[in-house]
DNA sequence: AAATTTTTACCGAACGTTCGGTAAATCAAT
DNA sequence: ATTGATTTACCGAACGTTCGGTAAAAATTT
């Protein structure tokens, strides 16, 4: 390969920040390529479709992360309260104590919405699913696990909005204790 | 007025109803004149600082309806029980059922953020206030029912984006009828 | 091992389009 | 005749995207 001026990792990641943090239709090309230091014609070398593919590239490295981080945790030999408080601080340091725009919410808005609705939901599943599991190890019976699980994605996703915008991060750092102690309600 | 082509309540209707659905940097002029059967040039002339004007002026209707609607039925002279089943009501009309999405969420992100955090956390504030009152009368202590209010907004928001992501809009009205639940438990 | 070809990564400059915004003319009502 | 609402026509700027071309690495041939 001749002369990789940026990792790919790092372009992804940089590019995240800029999704994150303008969302897809307020994310200009101009921007992007500022911050993964490539000029707009080498992002096209790399993304040949462009924004979407830019989007879709950062979908696809954060279902690798809901994956190889939350998942595995979840799914980890650990007795189920160390899981969950493992999980828990993993969601902490996502979004820095509530201070970080989920990504995810960030494309779920605008023109965004009809593009990424579908790899979007298949993420939100699989943390769901990844959270009943651990529910299920709770003792909780499996309809009410799967309710505790959709019922922890629903708050951190609001309780950043609330976060964010009151600029309150306490707000978001309580509602995970709450999540927790509703798991630690069936211990 | 003279010669008044649409109606100004009606043009601010239909304005919030464009910034719902695709947000505030994804509305362009030329979807708000179509939406508004008005020409762009006309746009300006009753919002003469363009289309941050326009998202104002319905964040500002926003807040009166929170203020008449919310508020009202809320502080009413009605038993408690019976004001949150019709505040919860008028939620879940609002949303129509978990399928519209909040205009207060779509003013939150992107080149919107930084312009209307600050009426949006106004109007957030309203909502708590509204709802810890009530909480209070169900006869949660301050701080408890303060932590429940902001909990019913931070699911009511966070439910939508789940409703909307995984075209359920079962989720929202589960979560409604769980807020329920939570302020019930203390009858 | 050296020379040649092919591929890869990148960039500057420009593309056509659409953006938010404006000035002047038209229309309708007083 | 004046006033105010609306429209047409238009603007510069920024948008996402494409193109032509350079330089270096990799692959191939000698």
């Amino acid at each position: 390969m001749a002369n990789v001026k940026v990792e790919q990792d790092v372009v992804i990641d940089r590019l995240m920040g800029v999704f994150q943090s303008v969302g897809y239709d307020g994310a200009s090309l101009s921007e992007l390529a500022a911050a993964t230091g490539l000029q707009k014609a080498s992002l096209y070398h790399r993304f040949p479709n462009g924004k979407q593919a830019m989007a879709t590239a950062v979908l696809d490295h954060v279902a690798e992360l809901i994956n190889n981080r939350l998942a595995d945790v979840l799914q980890s030999s650990a007795p189920a309260p160390t899981r969950l408080t493992n999980a828990l601080t993993i969601v902490h340091q996502i979004y820095d104590g509530g201070r970080l725009a989920c990504v995810l919410r960030a494309l779920s808005h605008g023109t965004a919405a009809r593009l990424f609705r579908e790899p979007i939901a298949v993420i939100f599943t699989t943390w769901v699913a990844a959270f009943a599991h651990l529910a299920r190890d709770f003792g909780f019976e499996a309809g009410a696990a799967q309710r505790l699980a959709e019922s922890t994605l629903i708050r951190v996703q609001g309780s950043l909005i609330l976060a964010q915008t009151l600029q309150q991060p306490g707000v978001f750092e309580q509602t995970l204790h709450d999540i927790e102690a509703d798991f630690l309600s069936r211990q």
